[in-house]
DNA sequence: ATACCCTTCATTTTT
DNA sequence: TGAAGGGTAT
């Protein structure tokens, strides 16, 4: 019974309930990673399961690498071939080995939200929409929408009502059959294709039924229909699937995560069984009723009581701050004395913030400290146009159908191909039905092409099959190495200023580098095989907790881990809870308590130490947000608050607080300064003070609905207001 | 074909 | 504030 040492009763029984479905409630901190990988040895180590009978999905490539790696130290041998991922990844394989069935070749390539929209670009042009009317990022957040709610073409056009629908409806169409040309799909369809084809081929899906004797899931609040679905089919047979989640902790409803699929388990599964983890062996008692108080302000909860063993704890520390620099200088100040005076490492911290443009300021406070510090996800490497000019060449080198990337590298760097050729030959391509790089070899066919330029192109083309030919032979590393060199990619950055050109250079660097500690750790060199991994890894994934250093980065990215410290910045109204306009009241509830699942998640990472902070003027488009404290914080319990950094003792509770006199900037000059928005408040020179409580139109056109103090609420003209920021 | 200047617009969150 | 697309001059 060694694997199962030292778990509590209700994580044994999470554990040891191999057979059947099982639901289990994992609770913030509850151990839960601990009970899947027991679980997990249990499995092999004593019933005997072989590693490749077992499925386990998660979130994030580092949780499946983490659980991968436990679950080999416990049982002291290696689980190579057990089936552990993310769902994207595992669904590329399925979707690798069974490309053929929906018509495409096993080395295609997965395009990300830049490539996505390139090619929304290039379908919106043909279908001849304006990208005013139809801007390419709604179109493209639509379809992805109904995909992830596993709407096919067909279906989507026969529902479509509106014009506007329809229009989109044909885009639908012409965009996934450009993916389908390219040889290509998005995040999207690796799930939505993987279910397809489970569900529309018998014999898959009696394959991987059969291939698999054990399920699990992780973070099952966070599925959507699709996961859901690929989870089911596989299940189906021999219902043992283990599902766990947390409802409390479900953060991901815009990407289509559905709730339901976690309340709803024991109806899908009628002979589940549920375990509940509630105690929480990571925080104190001070940040857990923090937490608790919070959450339950949410309705439509399993419910669950966390409770600890951990008494008392450090008070929380609440801090109001002008603006957001004067917020970083606090937070890099209690760095420093938690570091000098309280012992604690730099690792040991982290500051939280809702959105990453927050990174900014707190990264330049903790520079000007001296303090190390590594930010998760700013700006993500393999989204740094430098990086992915260079996997665009290698992109398209293993699948020349890749058009997206033909048209990013075709005149990059700059060798005088330009837009009016690349238009022609894709005009020829068209008409031939070829894809644009295949369309090169016809270059003396197309008579409207200057000579010139059919001469640039075919160098282009001889240099591009001298890279195809080595693709089988030569490892990664090598190939990626000389693409950047014979190319001229390097070269070209000559022409570029110093600041600009080392950085650029650095980044293509360690995407080299990257490549060759691929090719030396992984059995398989081929850029084949580095393409495949690199497509699905995050920033997260990249993340190194063994460097001393703080770790910025969004709440998003920090469920799943846990810090000593933890400082939630930027807790104002609007930010966080952050307050999209135009959203119907219902929606508007759901995104509210959206919103304060995900304070609970930020609450719940902190094991000893919680720091909050706010600031009441933050700058933003270059202009100035004025902001009240968030709403979520006087859902804490003060006697939970440090005295001296209460809220009462700041004097933030709105209503409470009388405004001074005006500050400087006036709406006039909104050009230049002061933002609106949804829940900022504004004075009025006869209305007095009141709260921004809709807002239509920008700048000096907007309208804008205010609810005064006195409880009259008027509609205004920004232009005609003469409102200060109030 | 390209370089440069202008305008516009966007900021949630990510596999 | 900034990136990025569009337009114009060379």
């Amino acid at each position: 019974m060694s694997v199962l040492e030292g778990l509590n009763d209700a994580q044994l029984e999470a554990a040891q309930t191999v057979d059947g479905p099982l639901l289990i409630l994992a609770g913030a901190g509850s151990g839960k990673t601990r009970v899947l990988t027991r679980r997990i040895a249990y499995l092999i180590g004593e019933l005997g399961v072989e590693p490749d009978r077992i499925l386990a999905m998660t979130f994030t490539n580092k949780a499946a690498g983490e659980m991968r790696e436990r679950v080999e130290e416990l049982l002291h041998r290696s689980c190579r071939n057990m089936w552990i991922g993310t769902f994207h990844s595992l669904c590329a394989r399925l979707l690798r080995a069974e490309a053929d069935r929906v018509g495409l070749q096993t080395n295609f390539t997965i395009y990300d939200s830049t490539d996505q929209m390139a090619l929304m670009r290039r379908v919106l042009s043909d279908e001849e929409l304006s990208e005013k009317q139809y801007p390419p990022r709604q179109v493209r957040a639509r379809i992805s929408r109904e995909k992830n709610r596993m709407m096919d073409v067909t279906s989507f056009a026969q529902r479509a009502s509106t014009y506007y629908e329809q229009a989109v409806a044909r885009v639908y169409r012409q965009y996934q059959a450009r993916l389908r040309q390219n040889n290509a799909v998005d995040f999207d369809d690796l799930l939505q294709l993987s279910v397809q084809i489970l569900r529309d081929h018998e014999d898959v899906r009696k394959k991987y039924q059969g291939q698999f004797d054990y399920l699990l899931i992780d973070e099952y609040q966070d599925t959507n229909r699709p996961q859901y679905l690929f989870a089911q089919y596989l299940a189906e047979l021999h219902q043992n699937i283990c599902v766990v989640g947390d409802d409390d902790q479900s953060i991901y409803a815009w990407r289509g995560a559905d709730l339901q699929n976690i309340l709803n388990f024991e109806a899908d599964y009628p002979d589940a069984h549920v375990v509940k983890l509630e105690q929480n062996y990571r925080s104190t008692e001070v940040i857990l009723d923090a937490s608790n108080a919070v959450i339950r302000n949410n309705a439509g909860r399993k419910g669950k009581e966390l409770w600890t063993e951990r008494g008392g704890g450090e008070k929380i520390r609440l801090k109001k701050c002008t603006d957001e620099s004067e917020e970083a200088r606090w937070i890099a100040g209690v760095v420093q004395d938690l570091k000098q005076q309280g012992g604690c490492k730099y690792k040991d911290m982290a500051v939280l913030y809702r959105t990453n443009a927050q990174s900014r300021s707190i990264e330049e406070g903790l520079r000007r400290a001296g303090i190390a510090y590594q930010i998760v996800g700013d700006v993500r490497f393999y989204e740094r146009k430098e990086v992915k000019d260079v996997l665009a060449y290698l992109k398209l080198i293993a699948n020349p159908r890749d058009s997206v990337s033909f048209n990013r590298v075709i005149n990059t760097p700059r060798r005088g191909i330009g837009n009016t050729s690349v238009a022609r030959l894709d005009d020829y391509a068209m008409r031939e039905g070829l894809p644009l790089y295949e369309a090169l070899v016809h270059l003396d066919q197309i008579d409207t092409i200057p000579a010139r330029a059919i001469r640039l192109m075919r160098s282009f083309y001889e240099m591009m099959e001298g890279f195809r030919e080595e693709l089988s032979h030569m490892p990664a590393d090598e190939l990626a190495a000389r693409v950047v060199d014979e190319t001229g990619y390097l070269s070209d950055m000559d022409k570029m200023t110093p600041e600009e050109r080392e950085s650029r250079k650095n980044h293509v660097q360690e995407l080299l580098a990257d490549i060759q500690i691929f090719a030396e750790q992984s059995d398989e060199v081929s850029l084949d095989a580095y393409l495949r991994k690199v497509s699905l890894v995050s920033d997260v994934d990249q993340w190194h907790d063994a460097v001393d250093s703080v770790t910025l980065m969004t709440l998003h990215s920090a469920k799943g881990l846990e810090f000593p410290t933890v400082f939630i910045s930027g807790l104002e109204d609007g930010l966080f809870p952050i307050l999209r306009l135009g959203d119907e009241e219902g929606d508007a509830q759901d995104a509210l308590e959206e919103e304060r699942r995900l304070f609970y998640v930020g609450i719940t990472r902190a094991q000893d130490r919680l720091y909050l902070s706010y600031a009441m003027q933050r700058r933003r488009y270059g202009g100035f947000l004025t902001n009240n404290a968030s709403r979520f914080l006087i859902e804490i319990p003060e006697d939970l608050i440090d005295a001296g950094f209460r809220i009462s003792e700041i004097g933030t509770i709105p209503t409470t607080k009388r405004r001074k006199s005006p500050p400087a900037l006036s709406l006039h000059k909104s050009a230049e300064g002061f933002v609106m928005n949804v829940g900022s408040w504004v004075y009025h020179p006869s209305w007095g003070r009141g709260q921004i409580k809709a807002l239509t139109g920008a700048g000096q056109s907007a309208k804008l609905k205010v609810r005064f103090e006195d409880g009259a609420t008027k509609t205004l003209v920004a232009k005609f207001a003469n409102l200060q920021p109030g």
